[in-house]
DNA sequence: GTCTATAGCTCGATAGAC
DNA sequence: GTCTATCGAGCTATAGAC
């Protein structure tokens, strides 16, 4: 393959991390392409070389902070199951996944979180599926607990996904990459999931 | 007292409810005076005799979001103290009391979650306290744990509350009130938070 | 590939009539 | 209390020079 056409790349990804940082700060609606143009090092007439519209740009980041999260989690489940590990191992190691992508990219990600729900209808649908995918996969790690021997039936495990989902995404909220410990976060949330708060304090 | 001034605070009122919808459908910069004055059945012009600016709404739409889900939590838990209920019964009471308010008055706490984190420095300054209240009032119902005989550190009250408020909260974006049942989902979510998934479904 | 210039629109806020 | 009218600004998108 050819090494060469790095400018247009660059320009575009450079572009992609500013919108994606704006739009976790101000909101679909209150980014305007002169702003990213600005902060990107280019004018704003300039952004249309590179894309059709900014509903081409919003787009592009919602599906860059799905794809990087679901790719992270799908490949550590499926190195968990190959070395056989039980429900329970390979669960952990899928919450570890999922933390670590989701804060490590958090522009994209949360720029994922706190615009989806305002949104023009026109560009929510197409990350609608990229979503509902991601949601398959953490279903087939909660149902290995029945192949595993335990009895949950599908409403558990629906249950229990959105319940963790929802607990995790709310992390980019407030932890600090600063200060924080992304692997002893995950072990604590993991264990609260599977064995609850009061499983460790015994009275 | 008198039954009168009734005018003013209907309009206000009104104002109020379609804001918090608005800002909940389109986010901060999404939503503007004109599109509020036009569902609330007023010229953009006549808002300003009831409020002072776009920020003093939505301040107030943020602070009664917080203040209504509050009260309804503090008075579960202090009902459960006064009849000396456990501490695992005070927690599920503040539960169901937290997401009960939260999916009825939805408009007010989903327009709270949803654009917090895009508004500018000052209108977010007033927010902050009521928030930081309502968190403190979610550790003591966890820190009596301790007074029950559970060994639990500041550290793992704190993170088991960024959790289960991160979970409760997230419901927001996927309850139907139409189908879902708030009585149901608490009961379901207070037993993941204390004893976890897998204490159910027995091996 | 990036620029300047601009068309056509909406924004928050204010002034003053009624 | 609500209206109309308007200011100055910012918005997305396009056209065309370089």
């Amino acid at each position: 393959m050819s090494t060469k056409e790095p400018k247009i790349n660059e320009t575009r990804k450079r572009v992609l991390d500013v919108a994606a940082r704006q739009f976790r700060a101000n909101g679909y609606s209150g980014v305007g392409l002169r702003g990213i143009a600005k902060e990107a090092g280019l004018k704003a007439g300039s952004l249309y070389y590179h894309f059709n519209s900014k509903d081409e740009i919003v787009t592009e980041v919602l599906n860059i902070g799905i794809r990087l999260v679901h790719e992270a989690v799908e490949e550590a489940v499926a190195q968990s199951r190959a070395e056989g590990s039980s429900a329970e191992l390979t669960l952990r190691e899928a919450v570890k996944a999922h933390l670590s992508a989701f804060l490590e990219w958090s522009d994209y990600t949360s720029a994922n979180i706190r615009i989806f729900g305002q949104l023009p209808e026109s560009v929510r649908m197409v990350n609608v599926q990229a979503r509902s995918d991601y949601e398959h996969l953490w279903d087939s790690v909660f149902e290995r607990f029945v192949t595993d021997g335990y009895v949950l039936d599908a409403k558990s495990v629906r249950t229990a996904r959105l319940f963790l989902l929802g607990a995790m995404n709310a992390s980019l909220e407030w932890f600090d990459p600063q200060q924080g410990n992304i692997e002893g976060l995950a072990d604590q949330y993991a264990q609260l999931i599977l064995h609850g708060l009061l499983s460790e304090g015994a009275k």
